[in-house]
DNA sequence: CCACATCTGTAGTGAACACTACATATCTGG
DNA sequence: CCAGATATGTAGTGTTCACTACAGATGTGG
């Protein structure tokens, strides 16, 4: 029982690859044949190690959450829920118009609305921007637990805020925004946090005092 | 020289069922047989009404813009600026939830990428969502001009802001999130816009005195 | 009632799609 | 060096896609 000839591409460079296609084209715009020819391989060895298209599509969402859940790391350890709020969204003006990247962000490119028979292609998206959604809110939580966030603030309400304002950002970035402008949209973003933090509130004190 | 067997179908009518496929499915996951079954007609009708796939989208658009219209004109006519950024985020909640429709916003739904052959559609989209921005930053110049805005706030800034986060409840509702989510969304969202009022700086004033 | 123009339904068209059969090549275990 | 197992490249498969040829139907102007 031999164990068969060994695959002679690299997965994983494959699947950057497959990602770039899916972000550029979404997951229906996407064809098998510039699949194959960004991974440098040939349909079998695609289904052979992926299954199929809609199986490609998944390794490539886990390969860019993979990816993104170090920079997310980074995000979350700012010291204050307004700076994790104010890297989130500077952070992702940046990478969602970095050239190296198609424009925009996967888990929004890749596809909002789908044809009959991917109708979950949407929400496997969704499922992984609630995962970034998810490590938002925990971290509010625990600002509004520090006393970083006013009592009266709902840290799920506010990870929900920033994760639409970067999903806004994302389709504004795939349809030509500039840097700039992306940067703008972030800086007033971060304003509504600060108004739900204490710091605010102190500021607003220190004026009266 | 006669006139013709007149059309059997009314136009606006099909163009109202093209738009319901059109913004559930995408314009790439909307096939030409669904089309022309939710408009009850055979597909020369429809090419000979609408030219093609994507000039039947257009028409689409432009109904749906022109309806659209005349509750941005409801918004726009807020008496602060604060006021027309939550008239308008939190009628966004109601409307992309409005079971009377597809969830989201047929601007952001119809095609956010999409695949070589249809690379305009995504800007198409694009200019129609920027005709709502340029009315808001409009709006938002007056408001500046009224004493209104700050006079440090940068009224473009603010209507992209705007912009971006009613895109992101778009995708938001597309995806699942329901009526209250989004209207937290837009109660945060709202917050930054006031963050940018002169009232709001009263209302610091006042705290002071 | 006839010439002409436009619409409608049937029934397709070629092209592109996701996916695969098959023969061949390259590995391991014995 | 052979048998079993897996990967690869070529060359397709059937299906679905956007789109249309064509014949018949229904209108107007003379």
């Amino acid at each position: 029982m031999g164990m068969g000839r060994p695959r002679e591409f690299n997965a994983e460079t494959a699947l950057d690859q497959a990602m770039e296609v899916f972000w550029r084209h979404g997951y229906e715009g996407a064809t098998i044949a510039q699949l194959t020819e960004a991974m440098g391989i040939n349909p079998p060895s695609l289904y052979a190690c992926f299954g199929n298209k809609e199986g490609l599509l998944k390794a490539a969402l886990d390969r860019y959450t993979k990816l993104r859940g170090v920079w997310m790391d980074e995000v979350v350890a700012a010291p204050t829920a307004r700076d994790v709020a104010e890297r989130m969204l500077l952070g992702i003006a940046e990478k969602q118009t970095d050239p190296a990247n198609p424009p925009g962000c996967l888990l929004v490119q890749g596809g909002i609305a789908c044809g009959s028979g991917s109708e979950n292609v949407p929400f496997e998206l969704a499922a992984r921007r609630a995962q970034n959604e998810d490590q938002l809110r925990d971290r509010f939580i625990r600002a509004k637990a520090e006393g970083d966030l006013k009592a009266t603030s709902d840290p799920a309400a506010l990870a929900r805020y920033v994760s639409a304002v970067a999903v806004g950002m994302g389709v504004m970035a795939s349809s030509g925004s500039d840097r700039d402008a992306l940067r703008q949209v972030a800086d007033v973003a971060v304003q509504a946090v600060e108004a739900q933090s204490v710091a605010e509130e102190r500021r607003a004190a220190g004026l009266r005092g």
